[in-house]
DNA sequence: TAAATGTTAATTGTTGACAAAATTGAACGT
DNA sequence: ACGTTCAATTTTGTCAACAATTAACATTTA
């Protein structure tokens, strides 16, 4: 592969951080999936690279979570267990819940004048995304909503850990599970936040954000459950 | 210096390990403070290893929060700033509330039976360590109060994230302030945390390690700022 | 004097080579 | 067949050298 010139986006000043974003490109798009072994020489010699620089970029992806690293034996794709994902969820509610709190602070600080407006519009988006049945929109949607939300905390450290736990959850979404399960109630959900948030209620945001995970896993695991039952 | 033998520590099987822990020890005692740089080639040629292992030992910090890399200008010690100390709390408080729920709701499954009564023991050592004003035993049995209940909780990713926490915040902790404020509050937080867990009271433990932590943040401000009035 | 420019030294980024460890698989015996 | 031993091969860990970038300093010029 010959280093594309979109790779100039963000941590990519250097040869290593290129690669690295190349390598986390292949594990969440699937070119490597769990339990997998990243071979140095064989991605080197791939990305036209030295050996030295793909070990950098693995190293330094490591410490991420979706990479496992044995000592003399090589690093390895994460491979995520369904008691994993459980924490994986309660870390990423705790983390929410926080945000949604501090969102709804900065709120009634008058901080963010922007975001009641801009969840509204959001749910709005959703809601006409919904009926007309559009996922990819109301994938992105989603996204956004959460997003926003983090970023209106002024937690920059709780943000990055935030995407982080996101992108390892991605890893076990393999099966093909539509995320999207029992869309109106989520959208609800949304609304609850949005209204807590918007009028600075800072316990209730964080209750409703929380609320908003937690049963988000449980619409989960019954698709999990349903498909492959006794693996809890 | 010379790798010293009980440098077989943790994550030491191999050289680069082993400096990294190194480096890490420097960072937390205090031998190397906020700002300063890290140079390759003075650390590798002090420790008796190559460049390259100093770097993947830089590297592997890198993500860890105690130290910026900078494209072409190296490593450097990260400054933590007031405003970030105050989103680590924050950070903290959520994964610490969000650990005791967990542990909760462990020892109402009854999966826990031992935790209760470790927690009153550490609560009775406290409040002797308290009377005779040992600041040491104090310090350590308050650093296992936490731990008992992040382990209890389940989440080995939300105690490695909590321990990493905890070890960024120390950075900020130079002017030599005593950590230990107000600590009969303190430990009377401790009994609520404590009751609440034992009785499986998710809620409450929730709320009650929430608070403690936010006043404990309240209690160190106050300190700060009696110290440095209008740096906020 | 002060700003701009060119030159040199120091430091990081990258690479290829060598050493050590782990994996593979064939030969061997039971 | 089955497991064990041991050499051959692969792969990782470490190192030293080279290239590219940055910082420091002297020199020139306005």
């Amino acid at each position: 592969m010959t280093l594309t010139a979109r790779s100039i986006g963000q941590g990519r000043a250097t040869l290593a951080g290129e690669v690295r974003g190349e390598i986390e490109r292949m594990i969440v798009e699937g070119d490597l999936v769990a339990g997998d072994k990243l071979n140095e020489l064989a991605l080197s010699t791939a990305m036209g690279v030295s050996r030295g620089t793909v070990r950098e970029a693995i190293r330094s992806l490591a410490d991420s979570g979706l990479i496992d690293l044995i000592a003399n034996r090589g690093a390895f794709v994460h491979e995520t267990t369904l008691s994993e994902v459980r924490n994986l969820y309660d870390l990423r509610g705790a983390i929410f819940a926080m945000a949604c709190a501090a969102a709804a602070r900065r709120v009634a600080e008058g901080a963010e004048p922007e975001l009641a407006h801009a969840l509204q519009a959001n749910l709005q988006q959703m809601r006409s995304a919904h009926e007309t049945d559009d996922k990819q929109t109301y994938y992105q949607l989603n996204i956004d909503f959460h997003d926003m939300l983090l970023n209106a905390a002024g937690n920059p450290r709780a943000k990055t850990f935030y995407d982080k736990l996101v992108k390892e959850m991605h890893l076990f979404r393999r099966r093909g599970l539509s995320i999207a399960t029992n869309i109106a109630r989520s959208i609800d959900e949304h609304r609850e936040i949005t209204e807590a948030v918007s009028s600075g209620a800072a316990e209730a945001a964080r209750a409703a954000a929380e609320k908003h995970i937690t049963s988000g896993f449980a619409r989960y695991m019954k698709l999990v459950d349903q498909e492959e039952p006794g693996t809890a």
